[in-house]
DNA sequence: GTTCTAGAAC
DNA sequence: GTTCTAGAAC
């Protein structure tokens, strides 16, 4: 019973700081100021309502008990406020020892604030004079007790009357800062200037105002991103690269433009240098990320955007991350309410706009259940056993890129040797192999960050405070089915057996680094160009974006061809290979084997077939049907 | 007494 | 988009 917590705590003598014959003083567990101490007798008397003239010599000694630790703190009693809760929730009766600032971070709630500053806080001397007058103390109503603990938040050291209690803290702060505080008080002059001017609007009118100032100040927090140096990670003269706030993936960042677009349904066709642009910076920070291949990213725009200034997310597919806390969250990433960069970019190439998605839409997608795994087959309407789920997508994921590194490591060292075939290894070379191995495999068999650990230097969000406690959990299995891991529409004699559902629109190429130009705003390559990271082959020099490639080049995989130039010839290729996440066998359908397929005439083709875009196949309509001249073929990009 | 969380507030 | 808070549970 937690109302006995008290009598538990004082049972441990080691947390005595001064006992008398009669008293105790302990330090208060969750201490609402920065001295907060408690006196209970050691005879046992519940609370204040018990006590009678009888026990004033006993009140009389806690009181000086009081005194004393005040004293042995080197403090002076006149700063603290000695007394009793008129309402004690725990047993034992005790005297509140406690420091006048109520600077701490247990002081968490409006009615924390109150129980001490409010009547509810009955001083030592009231006490004693009301025992001396009444011989007893009465319970307050409930009524009134209720009353009391809404009562409006007032600062104890001024008249400073705050909106809610972390303005209050911020407040409360200050004046410990600054013990001459009332005159320097920065916070409340602003409030006070601020309650001004919206004092002279008539209430409907400041209603409004109020919020959608706080909404529009909150949207704006982002363009400021763009000139706080300190958290940008990559800059050029048209975007930058920022972490985002609140990652809802183990890496999760934002390429902001600085240009005053607010959003991707205000770009045109005007800006698709831009987006090409805006890529290529995306391409970089991929590229700083611990081996973790471009393919494990997801590159694309909220069709629905909260932030007043056009942002492209680039953000790990493990989704692995305290801050998503939300359905909300997750249906953001891994439904139609997020764009793809190809998406958009073709959307704008073809079509010339890209129209915003309809409020209904939007919040009907927002909501929306069963949650699907991006990796596999598992749903479910809980956000939290997706988050279980996905943590075990997480460990795997990180044990193969362990071993990775480790290959990469080995690699290195081979190519080294490779130099000079008569060389030796030298031993520098081999401990620092062997050390890149240690780390790796500590990294591999680590905890997972950012849920579970902090300190780890993969981790680009420590610092994040823990919150959620979760436990891994396997995928739902069936014992003794052979099936377990197959698609449910696999398994045999399955009545319910349903198609697999359509693949999500995952921006299906994997973006690989390609080599920086010399004399790149965006700085120097970030390794020798020759060995590609992602597939360790040799691969020949890359031919310029764009351009057409020599007739000799050969390319090693599909991820090193340049991107983006639908309209150039050169640059028609073919689809890429499907990543092995969305490989998903396809259901048995009778009707295929009936008749002989018809011939595809894409395949005969010289060229591999343009990236088209469908507009019945999306709910992005376009804003306009596209223009002729939107499709003779002019460039696209650069 | 605290912790947790849905829903309101900003 | 997050923060704040009241109320339930312990």
């Amino acid at each position: 019973m937690w109302r006995l917590n008290l009598i538990k705590e004082i049972s441990d003598k080691g947390k005595w700081i001064i006992s008398s014959d009669v008293a105790i003083v302990i330090a208060d567990k969750y201490p609402k100021a920065q001295q907060h101490f408690l006196v209970l007798p050691k005879a046992d008397i519940s609370s204040i309502f018990e006590l009678t003239r009888e026990h004033l010599p006993l009140l009389e000694e806690l009181h000086l008990l009081a005194s004393n630790i005040v004293e042995v703190r080197g403090l002076q009693l006149k700063d603290f406020n000695v007394g009793f809760h008129a309402e004690p929730s725990l047993e034992r009766l005790h005297l509140h020892v406690i420091s006048q600032d109520f600077v701490s971070s247990c002081l968490k709630k409006k009615q924390h604030w109150n129980t001490y500053n409010t009547e509810l806080f009955v001083p030592y001397e009231v006490l004693r004079d009301k025992l001396k007058a009444e011989n007893s103390y009465q319970r307050l109503s409930p009524d009134v007790i209720h009353a009391l603990l809404a009562t409006p938040l007032c600062c104890n050291q001024c008249d400073f009357k705050p909106r809610n209690l972390p303005l209050l803290k911020e407040h409360l702060e200050q004046h410990l800062q600054n013990k001459s505080g009332q005159n320097n008080c920065v916070i409340y002059t602003k409030i006070e200037t601020a309650k001004d001017k919206i004092n002279k609007m008539d209430a409907k009118e400041k209603n409004e105002h109020i919020k959608e100032q706080i909404i529009q100040n909150i949207r704006n927090e982002l363009k400021k991103k763009i000139n706080d140096k300190e958290h940008i990670l990559i800059e050029s003269d048209q975007a930058v690269v920022v972490k985002a706030d609140y990652p809802k993936a183990q890496y999760h960042f934002r390429v902001v433009a600085k240009a005053d677009i607010a959003d991707v349904t205000k770009l045109t066709v005007d800006h698709l240098p831009l987006l090409d642009h805006m890529m290529d910076l995306a391409v970089q920070i991929m590229e700083k990320q611990d081996h973790l291949p471009s393919r494990n990213f997801r590159i694309g725009f909220k069709a629905d955007p909260f932030w007043d200034r056009l942002n492209m997310h680039v953000i790990s597919h493990d989704f692995y991350s305290m801050s998503m806390k939300r359905i909300k969250h997750w249906n953001s990433f891994n439904t139609e309410l997020f764009m793809p960069f190809q998406q958009a970019y073709i959307m704008l190439s073809s079509e010339g706009a890209i129209e915003p998605i309809s409020e209904e839409e939007s919040e009907k997608l927002k909501l929306q259940v069963p949650l699907h795994c991006n990796q596999c087959d598992f749903e479910s309407p809980l956000l939290l056993s997706l988050k279980a789920h996905l943590y075990t997508h997480w460990q795997r994921k990180e044990h193969e890129r362990g071993i990775k590194k480790q290959t990469d490591s080995i690699v290195k060292l081979l190519d080294e040797v490779k130099l000079d075939d008569n060389a030796q290894p030298l031993p520098s070379a081999i401990s620092e192999g062997q050390s890149q191995q240690e780390v790796s495999t500590e990294n591999v068999y680590g905890p997972p960050v950012n849920m579970m650990n902090q300190a780890n230097i993969n981790n680009p969000f420590r610092g994040t405070p823990p919150r959620f406690g979760i436990a891994a959990a396997a995928p739902p299995q069936r014992p003794g089915n052979p099936f377990v891991n197959a698609p449910r529409h696999q398994w045999p004699g399955n009545p319910f057996a349903r198609a697999p559902r359509p693949q999500q629109k995952v921006y299906p190429y994997g973006y690989a680094s390609r080599p920086q130009l010399a004399g790149n705003h965006l700085g120097p390559p970030s390794r020798p160009y020759g060995i590609h990271r992602d597939n360790m082959q040799p691969r020949g020099p890359m031919p310029p974006r764009f351009s057409p490639a020599p007739a000799n080049t050969v390319f090693a995989s599909f991820n090193q061809q340049p991107r983006f130039a639908p309209n150039n010839p050169q640059n028609q290729r073919p689809r890429a290979p499907k990543q092995q996440q969305n490989q998903r066998p396809r259901a048995h359908n009778p009707q295929q084997n009936q008749r002989p397929r018809a011939p595809n005439p894409q395949q005969n083709q010289q060229n591999p077939p343009q990236l088209t875009y469908n507009p019945n196949q999306t709910k992005f309509r376009p804003k306009h049907k596209p223009t002729p001249a939107a499709n003779a073929g002019q460039p696209a990009a650069k």
